[in-house]
DNA sequence: AAGGATTATGGAAACGATTTCAACAAGCGG
DNA sequence: CCGCTTGTTGAAATCGTTTCCATAATCCTT
């Protein structure tokens, strides 16, 4: 079972390689007749192009990686899938790779790609560590793309193109929400302090006491690093000491699941003893009773919005095209939160 | 910024093409001086190897694709990690495309990895549309392993290679507890009957109620086929009417929100007014209050049992390599199915 | 109708690796 | 010291395309 090539195409057409490579890729100076006969022959012979020997030979591989640290999280998935909605549509084919966060991976990853000569990158970064490996590949021809992290906050003027949250902002609006109930002791469960939404979180948290002029302090803000998997431990932990939080906010599914649990084990009726504010909208948060009063942004522009980024630079207009794009973060509100009872 | 080839190696050691090529290969006949002297020259070049360069004339990509309805989901996107998470192992880089159970851009995503020449294919169909293009790409060398699917059941001897399920013992395990606590009017939620999970589940239901001598018309076995976003207003539906079930099967996450929605808009307590029962074992099965019994398998193992098959035919041991792995289901005992209310 | 400009065609050189084959060196037994 | 085997090395072919370049053909202009 012998792969045909363009050389039987030729062939059968009875022309040379080059009329037919040029016919097949509608390039000018092709006649009628000529284009006509190599389709023609193309279609009988059933004729498949080897993207392999073409990349090698135009240097462009019409793949784009997409580096990401866990693809079973449904968030990553939601939008990793949507990326590939619209590059598939522009002619590329994503290829994806979990790191579980090890920079070590995540460099020998962007190695491979580059051995592989993809075109471009979806990258969000675990941490800092791999800076250098960004600034190598970027110096190399890739174009790439910064998934909602900023591993070069810093740099003023010359930055990475990113698809941003702004999860500061939506942290204000959940903190001045929970405040104005009259909630004082808050605890916020994220993750690692080294990432951005957590750190714009957090930010946007302080700013907001700030703003009210109520101590950070007193307040009881709280913040964990400890491992997802711990936050129902934790939890227990955070509400049995005194002066416990009368609202918590914790980070997505399974940060959630582990604070609901937790409330169930203690006998806490959510919102009537504890308000509980989600960070990201996921399924468990809609349909929980009480269901849960959420921050919620979309997945989907995130995937769209780093493609047509990506686009953009693989079209090479780089000039006066964006380099960044800032989602919003809505506050929805649901049943989960309440007043705090009289402590 | 120009790629450093093997040429430039060959160059700066002194040598020829061949014996760096060798060298770094680890074929056999190289000196040690050689080989020394390769490496280090490599090192200091920092040469990376031109991964199209060498797969346009080894004829082997290095590469595996993976087909799948929609990564977005997670029970896929857990399979989808664990494979790759092997088969990286193996020095295989895993590429993934969502077809959304759409039989055209299957076909199509499949010539492409055909055009790309990868080495093989996890493949999830979402019909038995395509069971031809599968064939083509057997015929084409192309090592093809199904996930839980199993387009020519009817096939003999001559099966595919494929990860199943377990999910007619499944099914069989969940129809007896429920008959055994006293229902007799169940309603079995689930995906189109053309793929093989729902087919086998809904033959396991029907087999135990034959077995039990119950009859399935008057137990209001009730298969769905509506699409899953729709779960909602169906079970309303189903709840509203006469001789509503008194206990509902839920096929995944999605399906089951929907559900306990309903039930909830109704005011239908879980389980004193109707029991539910998840097919699948998700974070809002586990957390829910109260606490959704579910069938569960690992996706983990599928995910690794289909790397492992598809690595055997990689490394072309057809002979007497098992073609299929059989993956068991358990019922896993929660809060959320009881007795019926007096009817 | 001739000359120059444009356009269609085929031959051959890339692209960057692996692999075959022949040449050459060394080791070894007799 | 010769012939044979074994082990190393480099030149060249190859994988399937695209693209540069030279040449042949066609068109337009005056």
């Amino acid at each position: 079972m012998n792969v045909i090539t363009i050389r039987d195409v030729a062939q059968a057409a009875g022309l040379s390689l080059s009329s037919v490579s040029r016919a097949l890729n509608g390039g000018k100076n092709v006649s009628a007749r000529v284009a006509r006969d190599v389709v023609a022959a193309a279609d009988r012979l059933g004729y498949q192009p080897d993207f392999l020997a073409r990349s090698l030979r135009t240097r462009t591989s019409g793949m784009v990686g997409c580096l990401v640290s866990d693809i079973s999280n449904p968030l990553n998935a939601t939008i990793v899938q949507a990326a590939e909605a619209r590059l598939r549509e522009a002619g590329y084919m994503l290829v994806v790779v979990s790191t579980g966060n090890d920079p070590a991976r995540e460099r020998a990853a962007a190695l491979e790609f580059r051995g592989r000569r993809l075109d471009g990158m979806l990258v969000s970064p675990g941490s800092d560590a791999n800076e250098k490996t960004w600034r190598e590949l970027v110096a190399g021809g890739t174009a790439v793309v910064i998934l909602d992290r900023d591993p070069l906050e810093g740099d003023g003027d010359n930055r990475w193109p990113a698809v941003l949250v702004d999860h500061r902002a939506g942290a204000k609006a959940a903190t001045r929400y929970l405040i104005g109930l009259g909630h004082r002791r808050i605890a916020l469960l994220t993750a690692d302090e080294r990432m951005r939404p957590s750190r714009e979180r957090i930010a946007g948290f302080r700013e907001v006491f700030a703003e009210m002029g109520i101590d950070p302090a007193g307040a009881r803000l709280c913040i964990q690093a400890s491992p997802m998997d711990f936050a129902h431990g934790h939890t227990l932990a955070i509400l049995r000491a005194d002066g416990a939080p009368t609202a918590i906010v914790a980070l997505g599914t399974r940060i959630l699941a582990g604070v609901l649990r937790a409330a169930r084990d203690l006998g806490l009726s959510v919102p009537r003893d504890l308000s509980v504010l989600s960070v990201g909208d996921t399924d468990l948060a809609a349909v929980h009773t009480p269901a849960i009063t959420a921050l919620r942004w979309s997945l989907e522009d995130i995937g769209r919005a780093a493609a047509e980024l990506l686009l953009q630079r693989l079209r090479g207009d780089v000039g006066q095209a964006q380099h960044r794009a800032l989602l919003p973060v809505d506050l929805v509100l649901r049943d989960s939160c309440a007043p705090p009872a009289r402590s």
